[in-house]
DNA sequence: TCGATATAGTAAGTATGCTGATTATTAGTG
DNA sequence: CACTAATAATCAGCATACTTACTATATCGA
């Protein structure tokens, strides 16, 4: 026994690993070519459309520089329309093309469907367990933002 | 409510996410320079010396590729000794160093400390109730290699 | 033993994910 | 109003993570 085997820190790199194959999977099997980190931004951006990027970064826990390159590709997929925010020209307001809004319809019950396949082996109780306790933590664990665990020395 | 918040796939990135800042804190207090990955992957060496590169990826669930790059780094490092196998001139037979022994004495310790901080807001009924689950699903989840979902066309 | 096939490892290419630095712009304060 | 601090985004750089392709070596069957 591999002593990391019990360890929460594997396990969970593990079951993101396996949840990110699943996806990748059933998006080929659609018939397209989003990832996971793409579809989460594309949906949330459709849930508030003329979102800076830092504050879409906040909302589903990416890092600023991370989403960045995750609007690049999505914008030069033609799914994301990136423009100078007119109240600040220091933010990019984001919003979801009609092309998106398209995607966004068909793989919505995609997605949804394979959520349980990353649980595979659980029954319905322990999905709903499990999805508790991940949230519990998750919430728990810490702000959404570029989490600074420790406070960053302000120099 | 973003769509993505209750999905399995967005809550086990955000805790894998908060696992692995929480590591390299930990590290970082402790004066160390080691991952996440190449924690587990050291560790595993050491807990079958002289094991080659592809039979580790199957232990600790990495790709092939990616724990290539990993040896690279323990070995520059000077934690890992990477040699031709004797008996298979492919294989690289992977040992740990007296460094790499020194450096797992000092870090395990802290690796099992915080692997609780990981799961923060749980009580210890909660924490063992998730471990359980996960390693449930990760076990049903898949073998331990590359996971090939869909059998990859033979071509 | 030769030839088809499988396996071990690496290389190139793409996508996350994070740190530190830099530029532009805005906000706050004396 | 000028100056400073904070914020939005990007860039460079490093470490996963995975795909496809390629080389070297083994293995297996005719």
């Amino acid at each position: 026994m591999v002593e990391i085997y019990n360890m929460a820190g594997h396990l969970v790199r593990r079951l993101n690993q396996i949840s990110v194959a699943i996806f990748a999977d059933r998006m080929a099997a659609a018939g397209v070519e989003l990832t996971p980190v793409q579809f989460a931004a594309l949906s949330a951006i459709d849930a508030r459309p003329g979102i800076a990027q830092a504050a879409l970064a906040g909302a589903i826990a990416y890092d600023q520089t991370t989403l960045g390159g995750v609007i690049d590709r999505l914008e030069q997929k033609g799914f994301v329309a990136r423009e100078i925010s007119p109240t600040d020209r220091r933010a990019r307001v984001l919003t979801v093309t009609d092309a998106g809004q398209a995607l966004l319809a068909q793989v919505r019950p995609v997605v949804r469907d394979l959520q349980s396949d990353i649980l595979s082996g659980l029954d319905e109780a322990e999905t709903a367990q499990l999805l508790a306790l991940l949230k519990k933590t998750t919430d728990a664990g810490n702000d959404k933002s570029r989490a600074p665990l420790a406070p960053r020395d302000k120099r």
